[in-house]
DNA sequence: TAAGATAAGAGGGACAT
DNA sequence: ATGTCAGTCTTATCTTA
Protein backbone atom coordinates (compact mmCIF):
# COMPACT_ATOMS: atom_id res chain seq x y z
CA UNK A 1 0.00 0.00 0.00
CA UNK A 2 2.83 2.87 0.16
CA UNK A 3 5.62 1.37 -2.35
CA UNK A 4 5.58 3.94 -5.08
CA UNK A 5 6.01 2.21 -8.52
CA UNK A 6 6.15 3.20 -12.05
CA UNK A 7 7.11 0.95 -15.51
CA UNK A 8 10.38 0.33 -17.25
CA UNK A 9 11.05 -2.18 -19.26
CA UNK A 10 12.66 -4.96 -18.75
CA UNK A 11 11.34 -8.63 -18.43
CA UNK A 12 11.79 -10.31 -15.50
CA UNK A 13 14.71 -13.14 -15.11
CA UNK A 14 12.90 -15.56 -12.87
CA UNK A 15 9.33 -15.32 -14.64
CA UNK A 16 9.81 -13.61 -17.87
CA UNK A 17 6.58 -11.27 -17.28
CA UNK A 18 7.50 -7.53 -18.49
CA UNK A 19 6.12 -6.10 -15.57
CA UNK A 20 9.67 -4.68 -13.69
CA UNK A 21 9.26 -1.67 -10.99
CA UNK A 22 10.85 0.49 -9.64
CA UNK A 23 10.41 1.38 -5.85
CA UNK A 24 11.26 5.00 -6.41
CA UNK A 25 11.83 4.94 -2.50
CA UNK A 26 14.96 2.28 -2.74
CA UNK A 27 15.42 2.68 -5.98
CA UNK A 28 14.78 -1.07 -6.27
CA UNK A 29 13.79 -2.96 -9.19
CA UNK A 30 11.76 -6.01 -8.67
CA UNK A 31 9.34 -8.02 -10.73
CA UNK A 32 5.65 -6.84 -10.42
CA UNK A 33 4.68 -10.50 -10.94
CA UNK A 34 6.57 -13.03 -8.72
CA UNK A 35 8.46 -10.19 -6.49
CA UNK A 36 12.46 -11.05 -7.81
CA UNK A 37 14.66 -8.34 -6.79
CA UNK A 38 16.96 -7.60 -9.97
CA UNK A 39 19.27 -4.93 -8.01
CA UNK A 40 21.02 -5.08 -5.44
CA UNK A 41 22.75 -1.96 -3.46
CA UNK A 42 26.46 -1.81 -3.27
CA UNK A 43 27.30 -2.50 0.43
CA UNK A 44 29.55 0.25 0.91
CA UNK A 45 28.94 2.63 4.00
CA UNK A 46 30.93 5.98 5.15
CA UNK A 47 32.67 8.40 2.64
CA UNK A 48 35.60 7.43 0.59
CA UNK A 49 37.48 9.97 1.89
CA UNK A 50 38.88 11.88 4.85
CA UNK A 51 39.54 15.57 6.31
CA UNK A 52 41.92 16.25 8.03
CA UNK A 53 41.87 20.00 8.75
CA UNK A 54 38.68 22.86 8.38
CA UNK A 55 40.14 23.72 4.80
CA UNK A 56 40.30 20.22 3.18
CA UNK A 57 37.14 19.20 4.90
CA UNK A 58 34.59 22.32 3.63
CA UNK A 59 36.64 22.15 0.00
CA UNK A 60 36.22 18.35 -0.07
CA UNK A 61 32.89 17.31 -2.23
CA UNK A 62 30.88 14.22 -1.35
CA UNK A 63 31.17 12.19 -4.59
CA UNK A 64 28.04 10.12 -5.17
CA UNK A 65 24.64 10.69 -3.82
CA UNK A 66 24.37 11.29 -0.23
CA UNK A 67 21.59 8.74 0.11
CA UNK A 68 20.65 7.36 3.60
CA UNK A 69 19.40 4.87 1.50
CA UNK A 70 23.40 2.75 0.37
CA UNK A 71 23.94 3.37 3.73
CA UNK A 72 21.28 1.74 5.69
CA UNK A 73 19.82 -1.06 4.38
CA UNK A 74 21.93 -2.40 0.78
CA UNK A 75 18.40 -1.52 -0.98
CA UNK A 76 16.87 -4.86 0.39
CA UNK A 77 14.88 -3.77 3.00
CA UNK A 78 11.52 -2.35 2.55
CA UNK A 79 11.10 1.11 3.91
CA UNK A 80 7.56 3.20 4.25
CA UNK A 81 7.14 5.76 1.86
CA UNK A 82 5.74 9.19 2.39
CA UNK A 83 2.95 9.76 0.76
CA UNK A 84 -0.35 8.71 2.50
CA UNK A 85 -1.63 7.03 -0.32
CA UNK A 86 -2.49 2.93 -0.63
CA UNK A 87 -1.35 0.86 -3.80
CA UNK A 88 -4.28 1.94 -5.72
CA UNK A 89 -3.72 5.77 -5.26
CA UNK A 90 -6.71 6.62 -3.36
CA UNK A 91 -6.00 8.53 -0.09
CA UNK A 92 -6.00 6.82 3.92
CA UNK A 93 -8.51 7.47 6.55
CA UNK A 94 -7.17 9.14 9.31
CA UNK A 95 -6.80 6.24 11.66
CA UNK A 96 -4.63 4.27 9.11
CA UNK A 97 -2.91 7.82 8.65
CA UNK A 98 -1.89 7.88 12.67
CA UNK A 99 -0.82 4.01 12.34
CA UNK A 100 1.64 5.06 9.27
CA UNK A 101 3.12 7.31 10.78
CA UNK A 102 3.60 5.43 14.08
CA UNK A 103 5.17 2.56 11.85
CA UNK A 104 7.30 5.19 9.60
CA UNK A 105 8.39 5.97 13.26
CA UNK A 106 9.63 2.64 14.54
CA UNK A 107 10.85 1.89 10.74
CA UNK A 108 13.36 4.83 10.65
CA UNK A 109 14.56 3.73 14.03
CA UNK A 110 15.35 0.21 12.87
CA UNK A 111 17.04 1.56 10.21
CA UNK A 112 18.93 3.56 12.13
CA UNK A 113 19.96 0.23 14.21
CA UNK A 114 21.03 -1.23 10.34
CA UNK A 115 23.56 1.24 10.09
CA UNK A 116 25.36 0.78 13.38
CA UNK A 117 24.82 -3.13 13.23
CA UNK A 118 26.50 -2.90 9.89
CA UNK A 119 29.20 -0.59 10.88
CA UNK A 120 30.00 -3.13 13.46
CA UNK A 121 30.19 -6.38 11.45
CA UNK A 122 32.26 -4.56 9.14
CA UNK A 123 34.71 -3.89 12.21
CA UNK A 124 34.23 -7.13 13.95
CA UNK A 125 35.13 -9.21 10.87
CA UNK A 126 38.08 -7.48 10.31
CA UNK A 127 38.73 -7.85 13.66
CA UNK A 128 38.52 -11.53 14.04
CA UNK A 129 41.33 -11.22 11.22
CA UNK A 130 43.26 -9.10 13.01
CA UNK A 131 43.21 -12.03 16.26
CA UNK A 132 44.59 -14.84 14.28
CA UNK A 133 47.31 -12.74 12.78
CA UNK A 134 48.28 -10.43 15.69
CA UNK A 135 47.35 -13.71 18.13
CA UNK A 136 45.91 -11.97 20.49
CA UNK A 137 44.00 -12.97 23.36
CA UNK A 138 39.98 -12.69 23.27
CA UNK A 139 40.53 -10.14 26.71
CA UNK A 140 41.80 -7.65 23.98
CA UNK A 141 39.82 -8.55 20.93
CA UNK A 142 36.37 -7.90 23.90
CA UNK A 143 37.69 -5.05 25.08
CA UNK A 144 38.76 -3.74 21.70
CA UNK A 145 35.25 -4.55 20.41
CA UNK A 146 34.32 -2.16 23.91
CA UNK A 147 35.99 0.78 22.72
CA UNK A 148 34.73 0.48 19.40
CA UNK A 149 30.96 0.64 20.53
CA UNK A 150 31.92 3.69 22.80
CA UNK A 151 33.52 5.69 19.63
CA UNK A 152 30.34 4.64 17.41
CA UNK A 153 28.61 5.82 20.08
CA UNK A 154 30.22 8.85 20.45
CA UNK A 155 30.24 10.06 16.98
CA UNK A 156 34.06 9.25 16.13
CA UNK A 157 33.96 7.42 13.83
CA UNK A 158 32.01 9.30 11.49
CA UNK A 159 34.09 10.63 8.70
CA UNK A 160 36.94 8.21 9.74
CA UNK A 161 37.63 5.29 8.13
CA UNK A 162 35.84 2.03 9.87
CA UNK A 163 39.47 -0.09 9.81
CA UNK A 164 41.29 3.34 11.23
CA UNK A 165 39.13 3.41 13.97
CA UNK A 166 39.60 -0.54 14.37
CA UNK A 167 42.91 -0.64 14.35
CA UNK A 168 43.61 2.30 16.85
CA UNK A 169 41.16 0.93 19.27
CA UNK A 170 43.33 -2.53 18.68
CA UNK A 171 46.33 -0.65 18.94
CA UNK A 172 44.70 1.16 22.78
CA UNK A 173 43.40 -1.91 23.56
CA UNK A 174 46.98 -3.73 23.64
CA UNK A 175 48.67 -0.96 25.33
CA UNK A 176 46.11 -1.06 28.13
CA UNK A 177 46.57 -4.14 28.88
CA UNK A 178 50.59 -4.49 28.62
CA UNK A 179 50.55 -6.69 25.50
CA UNK A 180 53.85 -5.53 23.65
CA UNK A 181 51.90 -5.06 20.01
CA UNK A 182 53.54 -1.80 18.36
CA UNK A 183 51.45 0.34 15.72
CA UNK A 184 53.98 -0.82 12.86
CA UNK A 185 52.53 -4.45 13.89
CA UNK A 186 48.71 -3.26 13.62
CA UNK A 187 49.52 -1.22 10.83
CA UNK A 188 51.05 -3.67 8.53
CA UNK A 189 48.45 -6.30 8.82
CA UNK A 190 45.24 -4.05 8.59
CA UNK A 191 47.29 -2.32 5.85
CA UNK A 192 46.44 1.13 6.18
CA UNK A 193 49.24 3.93 7.43
CA UNK A 194 50.81 3.86 10.48
CA UNK A 195 50.07 7.88 10.17
CA UNK A 196 46.31 7.53 9.73
CA UNK A 197 45.88 4.76 12.83
CA UNK A 198 47.99 7.61 14.82
CA UNK A 199 45.32 10.34 14.32
CA UNK A 200 42.64 7.68 14.74
CA UNK A 201 44.15 7.03 17.75
CA UNK A 202 44.84 10.32 19.13
CA UNK A 203 41.71 11.19 18.68
CA UNK A 204 40.18 8.22 20.71
CA UNK A 205 42.15 9.00 23.58
CA UNK A 206 41.35 12.84 23.53
CA UNK A 207 37.61 11.89 22.99
CA UNK A 208 37.31 8.98 25.05
CA UNK A 209 39.46 10.85 27.99
CA UNK A 210 41.30 7.94 28.29
CA UNK A 211 44.60 6.84 30.06
CA UNK A 212 46.95 4.40 27.98
CA UNK A 213 50.26 3.61 30.02
CA UNK A 214 53.64 4.52 28.40
CA UNK A 215 55.24 1.29 26.92
CA UNK A 216 57.47 -0.11 29.20
CA UNK A 217 60.31 -0.59 27.00
CA UNK A 218 61.41 -3.71 29.43
CA UNK A 219 58.91 -5.53 28.17
CA UNK A 220 59.92 -4.93 24.55
CA UNK A 221 63.14 -6.90 24.89
CA UNK A 222 61.92 -10.47 25.53
CA UNK A 223 60.05 -9.68 21.95
CA UNK A 224 62.62 -8.91 20.35
CA UNK A 225 65.21 -11.39 21.75
CA UNK A 226 63.36 -14.01 20.82
CA UNK A 227 62.83 -12.91 17.22
CA UNK A 228 66.10 -12.03 16.74
CA UNK A 229 67.05 -15.58 18.76
CA UNK A 230 69.04 -14.20 21.95
CA UNK A 231 69.82 -15.81 24.90
CA UNK A 232 68.11 -15.45 28.20
CA UNK A 233 71.89 -14.02 29.11
CA UNK A 234 71.79 -11.44 26.90
CA UNK A 235 68.15 -10.48 28.00
CA UNK A 236 68.84 -10.22 31.63
CA UNK A 237 71.41 -7.98 30.88
CA UNK A 238 69.71 -6.20 28.50
CA UNK A 239 67.13 -5.88 31.55
CA UNK A 240 69.71 -4.16 33.41
CA UNK A 241 71.04 -1.97 31.26
CA UNK A 242 67.32 0.21 31.01
CA UNK A 243 66.45 0.03 34.27
CA UNK A 244 69.24 2.06 34.65
CA UNK A 245 68.55 3.78 31.95
CA UNK A 246 65.04 4.43 33.47
CA UNK A 247 66.49 5.20 36.40
CA UNK A 248 68.98 8.08 35.11
CA UNK A 249 65.59 9.65 33.05
CA UNK A 250 66.86 9.48 29.79
CA UNK A 251 64.29 7.01 28.15
CA UNK A 252 61.67 9.78 27.87
CA UNK A 253 60.34 10.83 25.00
CA UNK A 254 62.53 8.00 23.09
CA UNK A 255 60.93 5.00 21.44
CA UNK A 256 60.27 2.81 23.56
CA UNK A 257 61.83 -0.16 21.15
CA UNK A 258 64.46 1.45 20.08
CA UNK A 259 65.74 1.48 23.60
CA UNK A 260 64.83 -2.22 24.07
CA UNK A 261 66.74 -2.69 20.64
CA UNK A 262 69.75 -0.94 22.19
CA UNK A 263 70.35 -2.27 25.33
CA UNK A 264 69.87 -5.82 23.35
CA UNK A 265 72.66 -5.17 20.93
CA UNK A 266 75.35 -3.49 24.10
CA UNK A 267 74.44 -6.35 25.67
CA UNK A 268 75.15 -9.14 23.51
CA UNK A 269 78.93 -7.12 23.20
CA UNK A 270 79.39 -7.11 26.58
CA UNK A 271 78.56 -11.09 26.69
CA UNK A 272 80.64 -11.23 23.23
CA UNK A 273 78.07 -11.91 20.92
CA UNK A 274 78.34 -11.06 17.40
CA UNK A 275 74.81 -9.92 16.50
CA UNK A 276 74.94 -7.47 13.83
CA UNK A 277 72.94 -4.51 14.86
CA UNK A 278 70.83 -4.90 11.54
CA UNK A 279 69.50 -8.19 12.95
CA UNK A 280 68.53 -6.75 16.24
CA UNK A 281 66.75 -3.77 14.24
CA UNK A 282 64.91 -5.86 12.03
CA UNK A 283 63.70 -7.45 15.22
CA UNK A 284 62.56 -4.60 17.13
CA UNK A 285 60.84 -2.86 13.94
CA UNK A 286 63.57 0.26 14.13
CA UNK A 287 66.04 0.93 11.75
CA UNK A 288 69.57 1.31 12.04
CA UNK A 289 70.25 5.02 12.87
CA UNK A 290 67.80 4.54 15.49
CA UNK A 291 69.57 1.57 16.99
CA UNK A 292 72.68 3.47 16.99
CA UNK A 293 71.50 6.74 18.05
CA UNK A 294 70.13 5.31 21.38
CA UNK A 295 73.33 3.53 21.86
CA UNK A 296 75.21 6.29 21.99
CA UNK A 297 72.93 8.10 24.32
CA UNK A 298 73.32 4.73 26.51
CA UNK A 299 77.23 4.54 26.32
CA UNK A 300 77.71 8.13 27.06
CA UNK A 301 74.88 8.28 29.84
CA UNK A 302 75.74 4.87 31.74
CA UNK A 303 79.54 5.12 30.75
CA UNK A 304 79.33 1.42 29.01
C1' DT B 1 80.13 -6.69 5.03
C1' DA B 2 79.15 -4.30 9.28
C1' DA B 3 79.34 -0.08 11.47
C1' DG B 4 79.35 4.86 11.74
C1' DA B 5 78.28 9.54 9.96
C1' DT B 6 75.53 12.96 7.79
C1' DA B 7 71.68 15.24 5.61
C1' DA B 8 66.96 15.83 4.28
C1' DG B 9 62.21 15.12 5.30
C1' DA B 10 57.98 13.89 7.96
C1' DG B 11 54.88 14.11 11.85
C1' DG B 12 53.65 15.65 16.28
C1' DG B 13 54.00 18.25 20.88
C1' DA B 14 54.86 22.61 23.29
C1' DC B 15 54.49 27.19 23.27
C1' DA B 16 53.59 31.92 21.77
C1' DT B 17 50.89 35.04 19.11
C1' DA C 1 43.28 29.26 15.42
C1' DT C 2 47.91 29.44 13.38
C1' DG C 3 52.89 29.49 13.15
C1' DT C 4 57.39 28.47 14.94
C1' DC C 5 60.72 25.63 17.31
C1' DA C 6 63.32 21.79 19.26
C1' DG C 7 63.55 17.07 19.32
C1' DT C 8 62.70 12.30 17.29
C1' DC C 9 62.62 8.83 13.82
C1' DT C 10 63.20 7.37 8.99
C1' DT C 11 65.33 7.04 4.48
C1' DA C 12 69.13 7.44 1.67
C1' DT C 13 73.92 7.88 0.72
C1' DC C 14 78.74 7.91 1.69
C1' DT C 15 82.89 6.59 4.28
C1' DT C 16 85.64 3.57 7.10
C1' DA C 17 87.52 -0.66 9.00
Amino acid sequence: MVLQTFNISISCARCGKNLMLTDNTTGERFCGKCGYVISERIDESGPEWRSFTQDEHSNRARTGVPTSLTMHDMGLATIIGYENKDSTGKPLSASMKNIVKRLRTWDSRSQAHKTTDRNLRHAFSELNRLQDKLALSDAIIEKTAYLYRKAIDKGLVRGRSVLGIVAATLYIACRDSGTPRTLTDVSSEINIKKKDISRCYRVLLRELELKIPLVDPIKSISRIASKAGLSEKVERRANTILKNAIEMEITSGKDPMGLAAAALYLSCLMNGKNTSQRVIALAAGVTEVTLRNRCKGLRVSLKL
